[in-house]
DNA sequence: AGAAGATTGCACTCGTGAGTGCAGTCGGGC
DNA sequence: GCCCGACTGCACTCACGAGTGCAATCTTCT
């Protein structure tokens, strides 16, 4: 969605219409300031590319400050689901504490770095100067809710046996920097698509160092 | 100096003067950049805090853009040059492989910590889809050259006995990982300082993680 | 059909900031 | 003492984009 140069993904069709335009403007909205960042973002061409007249932008939201608190949350708001979902999907199952974790931090990973993901995060850390409280809607949901689920999942592996005893908040914290931390450099901001097999790797590794250092008993890297 | 308001660090007191100018450029370029981002500051503004006339900012460098690009690649080369010190600094003393990376590994996050890195990490963000090839002048020379010294310095120490035979490069990006990654959160994009223990702390759990993966004989955490 | 409200296209105001031109000033070298 | 080049202050042009007003049109509800 934020790559696409089409004009109007969600509402060309039905041009003069009903449909729930605010979310096509929202995604509009993102799309574009994903592209240009907030400044360079013209409120003309986020109506254009939501199909819709440039009025209509300003009746559901009144500023471009507005636009863009309202288009991060959004996203924000989607992207945290995601990620929850994935985490939520870590239960204990036979005993293969390591290919579950394997599998959720490729996945979690897959998330991270595909392009949304990686909009939202440039732009929050570049508008976040100018827009303080955007830390709230945007990582305070984002990370922090992120890290305190997969914590939670972790004190249950951990009470399961799957796990040494351990703060379960640092464990998770640890996980998830093994995780991103690599995909820094590897994919250029975004800019450059991180094939599946790196991912892996890359979640492969993170999860062999993580579990010499948090696996329960005489465990030991792959 | 990036927080800093007072107007001119460097060549007030010589106002009309001979020295610099171009070093007080391109400083207070960075310090307004990275206050109001590329598209909001002015260069006016930029002139002011460097005690210079907004002709002599396009005396020395032509354009708004090249302004940008060489205050950025200035602060880039600062930051390295810092962070490369501190690693090249990890040098296989008695045997205490934990003391050593635990101390570098602070000093590391010191510097990832404060204001000026931050800044830089926050206009290579925002800027980035503007200007893609900020991240040559950037991030090529600042997270890569890191890892491949910290690799060198880690390769050393494997072989002097000190890790267990591994891929440099790739423990390198983990104890990378596991220093910055959790400081995302806890300094909330560089607005929160970090206190000095909490550094300490993360720099511990790094290399308690680190080292329970990555140690060489029988190695265990603290 | 008719009314109400949302939507549209267009033209407009207004502020802002990049970049330039010019005339005057300063400082150092000859 | 004088010249040259860098620096300064000021006023100016110009492009761009936020936000508004208005009249016409469409959609939907009754």
């Amino acid at each position: 969605m934020i790559g696409s140069t089409t004009p109007a993904a969600t509402g060309r069709s039905a041009s003069r219409g009903r449909i729930d335009k605010r979310r096509a403007i929202l995604e509009a909205a993102f799309t574009v300031f994903a592209v240009r960042g907030y400044a360079q973002a013209c409120v003309q061409e986020i109506a254009e590319v939501a199909g819709v007249a440039k009025h209509t932008v300003y009746n559901h939201l009144n500023d471009k400050e507005n636009l863009f608190r309202h288009a991060m949350a959004a996203a924000a708001e989607s992207a945290l689901a995601e990620n929850l979902a994935v985490v939520e999907s870590l239960v204990v199952r036979g005993g293969d504490v390591r290919a579950t974790l394997e599998d959720v931090g490729h996945r979690l990973l897959r998330r991270h770095c595909d392009e949304r993901s990686w909009a939202l995060r440039r732009l929050l850390y570049a508008e976040f100067a100018r827009f303080p409280d955007l830390l709230d809607v945007v990582q305070g949901g984002e990370v922090n809710r992120v890290n305190d689920a997969l914590a939670d999942r972790l004190a249950r592996l951990s009470l399961a046996g799957g796990l040494r005893a351990c703060d379960p908040v640092e464990a998770a914290e640890q996980f998830l920097a093994l995780l991103t931390g690599p995909m820094e450099t590897r994919s250029r901001l975004g800019a450059r698509p991180v094939p599946e097999a790196e991912l892996r790797a890359v979640a492969r590794a993170a999860v062999d160092t993580f579990l010499c250092a948090f696996a329960a008993g005489p465990a030991r890297g792959a």
